[in-house]
DNA sequence: CGATTCCTCTAGATTGTCAAGAGGTGTCTG
DNA sequence: CAGACACCTCTTGACAATCTAGAGGAATCG
């Protein structure tokens, strides 16, 4: 199956929100962000290790999430990621900006 | 001035769409695809010279947009754009993939 | 034991946009 | 008439976010 048509590349600009929201229902570790953007998102989305990690690490830079080794129901050692205050308001801040976008972008679309 | 807060960035991604939407209306030059752009969003997005000018010529090689001379109201030379057959169904296909990934973000930030 | 699932992490390439600026041509104003 | 301004195209260089394509390790299951 080479590439299927409808692909789930995400929109450029949203993953960090996205993981920020994720982190907001309830901390977790990577590869379970990964997971929950897949489901709800209905399978629309699939993200890639290769864009989470390098994202969650800057987010940690940034000082909007912050991490903690820990080990999961199934014994294993993954590293869980969870919102800082100011993570909390960034999420704020982007969504908001999110809306004003795509409100935007839907007037020029329904012209 | 350093950049002001709530800049008029677009969302990556979504240039082509609105130029080929915008073109859908009636043929334009492309600073008057930037001035339109700018009007209906609500003064949102401001669209670069450079990053029009590189888009439009992408979307000319792949054969969705042809380019004219043609001399506007004002007695300038300006270089006329409009839509081929195989633009209309881009948009069509772009404005689809968009409404699915909108609302699979709409999906997440409501969760 | 070997295969599979879970989980993190890195390197390299690609791509779309931006900032900045050059240049050219009509039109208005003092 | 000279100079300023508005219109309009085009190029260059840099940058940041994502993707592909891996490697690697540890628990579990057949």
């Amino acid at each position: 199956m080479p590439k299927q048509e409808a692909n789930g590349d995400l929109v450029q600009g949203t993953l960090e929100m996205l993981i920020l929201k994720t982190l907001a229902l309830e901390p977790m570790h990577g590869y379970g962000v990964a997971l929950r953007i897949e489901q709800i998102s209905g399978g629309v989305f699939r993200v890639n290790a290769g864009s989470l990690l390098p994202a969650l690490s800057r987010m940690e830079r940034a000082g909007n999430v912050k991490s903690e080794w820990r080990s999961t129901e199934n014994n294993r050692r993954a590293k869980y990621y969870g919102l800082t205050p100011k993570g909390r308001k960034a999420l704020a801040t982007e969504t908001e900006q999110w809306e004003r976008r795509t409100a935007a972008i839907a007037r020029i679309l329904e012209a």
